[in-house]
DNA sequence: CGAGCTTTTGAACGCAGTCAACAATTGTGG
DNA sequence: CCACAATTGTTGACTGCGTTCAAAAGCTCG
């Protein structure tokens, strides 16, 4: 269950042609990237804020989160992001960037540089609108999260967290029979959620009592999708993964 | 100091061009982009959630915003557009909307085919690359409001939104004297900051009295820039807007 | 086995929500 | 231009969700 196995440009293949079509020229553009290949150990930042950096960074193991501090230290983090994506793919485009990068877990990287990515893009203009469409997701997850955490009170709030988590990981195949791995602490799930972590643990074992959700270590199970979509209001249709997402 | 006086696309050479140099025939592009035009009332939705529209839309004059429901009826607004802003771009790339967009005023909006835009970014990648940046310029600010309405409190937070719009206004020349139009209720005032309408209303009464603001109908002034950005942990640099943003 | 992190629990407090009424403002038709 | 309706803004009282602080219990790993 592991998405390391995989070479940085399948990786992208596979996940760029679950919505577009490749062409064979195109695959190979990608397969060609030349690619860094890093081994990061958790809360060791990938790029923090106002770095000006000339490369991207696509996740080819493990999970990263994408946040922000305020001025007195309180974190947010605004995403979550699995093998296969690209989580500065915007800094193609804005010089600095306005966020830190961090994995939450032991976690492997490839870095691509800027220019080469130009340079498909260049060549290809197809690969140009499936890298903007990445972004455009990505975007849709924001505004998603911007009403989960504005409108929802934190029991729903949870529920919705990780109703999204299962089907985005269903979709790069790391789910199996319900379960997937979350190498997150509470704190961290506290600061996905906006709450403090003495309420992120009590939500939980509300969840957990009214038969949501099984946790094990780090292993996440949903006994339930039915209850726990009902609960978390969960429409998958702000993931854009055009063939289904809920079964 | 309306903005409607401009034509369509010389709206948006002058957003585009404060950040790109656009070639006269990059500009002339877009000046022949086909706009339709359309004079829209408050709460008339532009495009509703679901949506498969063969369009975007170019805010003229006035403002928009972008909002999602729960189920149970909550709204949170997720952004505001003020002209020269095209709030659906991201439709070019992704086929449903997953959001709706709304005028918060009367409105003027133009409204321009896929098929034309996609033409012009096929001949111009320049112009694909700065409308791409729009989009991401829109994450980003999706980004500091997930920070703004999980980790701040709504003192703070009402705040930070009152010195993004000055910021924002300033760019497009819709502040004069430190005073700009916000033609905005406090209802949706609420919206926007994930707060009970009653709550917003007295937030603001104490930003009144602690002298960071005036407000006079829907016109709000900002007497001490210097304070306003202290209480609402202000840092302009995730809008992008490259040529300063502060004083 | 002990150090350090993570999870859990309890108690007190406070920010913000809800409900309901009233005041002020805006808009509309006569 | 006024009168009335409708929307918007303001206030008070009460409630409750979620925070904070502090301590105890469980894990993990050298």
């Amino acid at each position: 269950m592991t998405a390391g196995s995989h070479s940085p440009g399948t990786l992208m293949i596979r996940k760029l042609e679950s919505i577009f079509h490749l062409s064979d020229e195109e695959k190979q553009a990608l397969r060609d990237l030349p690619v860094q290949v890093a081994n990061l150990k958790a809360d060791q930042d990938i790029v923090r804020l106002g770095d000006r950096p000339s490369q991207c960074c696509l996740i080819l193991n493990g999970f990263t989160c994408v946040y922000k501090l305020t001025s007195d230290g309180k974190r947010q983090i605004l995403a979550l992001h699995v093998p296969g994506d690209i989580p500065d793919l915007q800094s193609l485009h804005l010089r600095v960037i306005d966020n830190s990068i961090a994995p939450i877990s032991p976690c492997t990287v490839g870095f691509i540089q800027h220019k080469d990515l130009r340079n498909v893009c260049e060549r290809y203009p197809r690969l140009t609108a499936a890298f903007w469409r990445e972004t455009l997701v990505d975007a849709s997850i924001f505004r998603e999260w911007l009403l989960n955490i504005g409108r929802r009170e934190s029991y729903s709030r949870m529920a919705h967290l990780l109703c999204e988590l299962l089907t985005r990981l269903k979709a790069v195949k790391l789910v199996e029979n319900d379960m997937f791995d979350l190498p997150v602490t509470q704190a961290e799930l506290a600061d996905l959620l906006g709450t403090s972590t003495v309420h992120a643990n009590r939500v939980l074992q509300v969840l957990r009592a009214d038969g949501l959700v099984q946790t094990k270590g780090a292993q996440v199970t949903i006994p339930d999708w039915q209850k726990l979509k009902d609960a978390g209001d969960f429409d998958p249709l702000y993931l854009h993964l055009e063939r289904s997402g809920a079964e």
